[in-house]
DNA sequence: TATTTTCTTTGACTAAAGTCAAAGAAATAT
DNA sequence: ATATTTCTTTGACTTTAGTCAAAGAAAATA
C-alpha cells in the first residue's frame, strides 16, 4: 500500500472542514428546528418504512439505554408506534405514526429548500458539476471505508451473506438456483479454503469464497456484491483478495465458473487476467469456466 | 434563475447525509478525545494565530456568554492567553499558550490521521480523482454561499472594503496607489450610483463600485475579492452585478479602465463583453480603457 | 437441553451545551 | 458631546446528551 500523500491528506481535511462547519452545521440546525437534534434524527432515521431498535442503535451510535428512552419519548408524543419484530420477538421494531409522518415530511421539505437554496446560488452547468463530484466523493469515500476481512465460514455473517447471494442468484438465474449447491463452512476456512466479507461501517455487503478443488489448484465461488454497494469496484477488490488468500494457501492456479447470464461478472475476470479454460466441474449452473495462474510466494 | 432540479437536490443531498453522519462524526470524535468537543473546537479555531473573541463568536456560532466562560475554564487550563486588542479595546485576543499549542499540534496530528486511514484505503488513482472531486465541491459549495449586495457606500463594510483594496493594490502597482483616487461614498450611491459587496458567512470578501461619468455613461470602478476568494469566479459575479445596476439606472453604457500589471482583470473584461477604448479619463494608474454597450432596461 | 449471546428496559447518575437578561466599558455615529 | 451600538462578563438557569450497570426475555449455539 503506497504511502499516503500529505496533499491528499491536507485536501480532505479542508474540505471535511469546510463542509461539516458549514453545510453540516446548516443541516443539523435545519433538521431540528423545535425540537432536540437527537429526536429529529431519530424520526428522520426511522423513516417511513420503520426500523428495529437494534439497526436505529447501530445507524446512530447509540446507547441502549439513551435509544429506548428517545423511543418512549416520542411514543409519548405520538409520533412513534413500537411493536415486536414479527419473527423474532427479542427485537422491537419501530414506526412512525401519521403525526410522525407529516413531521419527517416537514423535515425533509426544509432539508430540500436548504439544497435548493445553496444551488440556487450556481448556475445549470456549475450545478451539474457539483452534483458530478459529490458523486464521485462518495463513491470513492465509500470504497475507501469498506474493509473486506476472512472471517469463519460457519460465521454468523457468513451464512447471512450466502443465504443472500443465494436468494439474489435465485432471482437472476432463468432456472432458478437451489442452495444446496453452495459451498459448506468447512470447505471455507483453515489451510484449504477461505470466507471473505466485505463490511461496510459494520454491515456485510459483500463475499466471496475460496476452497481447494484438487492440489495446488483453488476455486474462487459465491462473490457477490450487496445490491446497495454495487458499482464501486468492491467485486474486484473482493476477487483479488480471495487470489491473495490462494497465493498464501500455496495454489498455483484458482479456476472459477460463471453462469451465462452473468455477462458483467466475466467481463471483470477477464479484465483481471483470467481466461476461459474448458469445463472442468459439473455444475449445472455454469456456462463458462476460466483459470488465472497465481504467482508463487515470496515468503 | 433557473428552477433547482430535484435530481441536483437529491443528489446534494444524499451527499450531505453521508458525509456528514460518517466523517464528521468521525471527526469530531478524534478531535474531541479527552475533552468536551466544544473546547476541543475552540481550541482549534483560536489556532496558532490567535483570535478575538468576537471572530470565535462568528465562525462557531456560539452565545457570548457560553463563549466566555469556556474561554475562562481554558485559561484556568493553562491552555489559553487572553488580553486587550491592541487598537479596539473593547475586543479580547485570545492566542493559545506553549502547552496549548502542543495540543492542537495533537488534534492535527489525530486528524490527519484519520484522513490518512481512509485514503490508506484507495490507490493513487483513486486517492487523486477523490482529491479533485472534493476541491471542485469546495469551489462550487463557497461560490454558490457567497452573496453580492447592494450595500451605502458610507457603510462601515464598504469603506473597509475600499481601504483593503488600497492596501492591496498599493502592493500590486509598481508606484504604490494613493487612496485618495479612490471614488467618494456619495458617487457610490443613491440613484447614479452603487456599491456592491460580495459577503462569504458575514464577511466581505469582495466589492465593486459603480458611478456616473457623464449622462447615460457609468463608470466601473475597484472592483477587488479578497485573496482568500479568488479563483472562485467572483469577480465576474461582481461585473454583472454592476451592470445590472447599471441598466437599473438607465445607463446606456459602462466604462471602466485598467493597470497595465492586471492582465488578468484584462482578459476577464473582453471575455465580458468589454471592447477596448481610447483614453476617456485622467486616472494616472490606467493603460486600457474599456467600454460595454448595454441592453435597454425590460421593465 | 444447557449455556451463551443478543436485545431491550430501567434506575441512577454526570457532564456538556446552551439560553437569557442585566450591566459595564469602549468605540462609533449623529 | 450625547446617544447608540458593540463587545464582553456574570449570574441564574434549563435542556440535551450521554454513561454504566443490572436484569429479564428470546434466540442461537454447543
Amino acid at each position: 500500500m503506497e504511502p499516503v500523500s500529505a496533499n491528499h491528506v491536507k485536501a480532505l481535511r479542508r474540505f471535511n472542514r469546510y463542509f461539516t462547519r458549514r453545510i453540516g452545521v446548516l443541516d443539523d440546525h435545519y433538521l431540528g428546528q423545535d425540537r432536540p437534534l437527537g429526536e429529529a434524527r431519530l424520526l428522520f432515521e426511522i423513516g417511513p418504512d420503520g426500523a428495529s431498535l437494534r439497526e436505529l442503535r447501530g445507524r446512530l451510535g447509540l446507547d441502549a439505554g439513551y435509544l429506548s428512552r428517545m423511543i418512549r419519548a416520542l411514543e409519548a408524543q405520538g409520533l412513534v408506534r413500537v411493536s415486536v419484530h414479527p419473527t423474532d420477538s427479542r427485537l422491537r421494531m419501530a414506526e412512525l405514526t401519521s403525526a410522525g409522518l407529516v413531521e419527517v415530511k416537514e423535515q425533509n421539505r426544509r432539508a430540500n429548500g436548504l439544497a435548493e437554496g445553496l444551488l440556487s446560488g450556481l448556475d445549470t452547468r456549475q450545478r451539474d458539476e457539483l452534483t458530478t463530484a459529490v458523486a464521485v466523493a462518495e463513491r470513492l469515500l465509500r470504497l475507501a471505508a469498506i474493509t473486506v476481512e476472512l472471517v469463519d465460514g460457519a460465521s454468523r455473517d457468513a451464512r447471512d451473506c450466502l443465504a443472500a447471494y443465494a436468494a439474489d442468484i435465485d432471482e437472476r438465474f432463468p432456472e432458478g438456483f437451489d442452495p444446496a449447491a453452495l459451498v459448506q463452512p468447512h470447505e471455507a476456512s483453515g489451510d484449504s479454503g477461505a470466507f471473505l466479507i466485505a463490511y461496510e461501517e459494520g454491515r456485510p455487503v459483500g463475499c466471496g469464497v475460496l476452497r481447494r478443488i484438487e492440489p495446488g489448484v483453488g476455486e474462487i465461488r459465491h462473490v457477490w456484491v450487496h445490491p446497495a454497494a454495487r458499482r464501486l469496484g468492491l467485486a474486484r477488490r473482493i476477487l483479488l483478495g480471495l487470489e491473495r488468500q490462494a497465493v498464501e494457501r500455496g495454489y498455483e492456479a484458482v479456476r472459477l465458473d460463471t453462469h451465462a447470464a452473468l455477462t458483467e461478472a466475466q467481463a471483470m475476470y477477464r479484465a483481471c487476467g483470467y481466461t476461459e479454460i474448458p469445463r472442468y466441474d459439473e455444475n449445472v449452473y455454469a456456462a463458462h469456466w476460466f483459470e488465472k495462474r497465481l504467482p508463487h510466494t515470496s515468503d
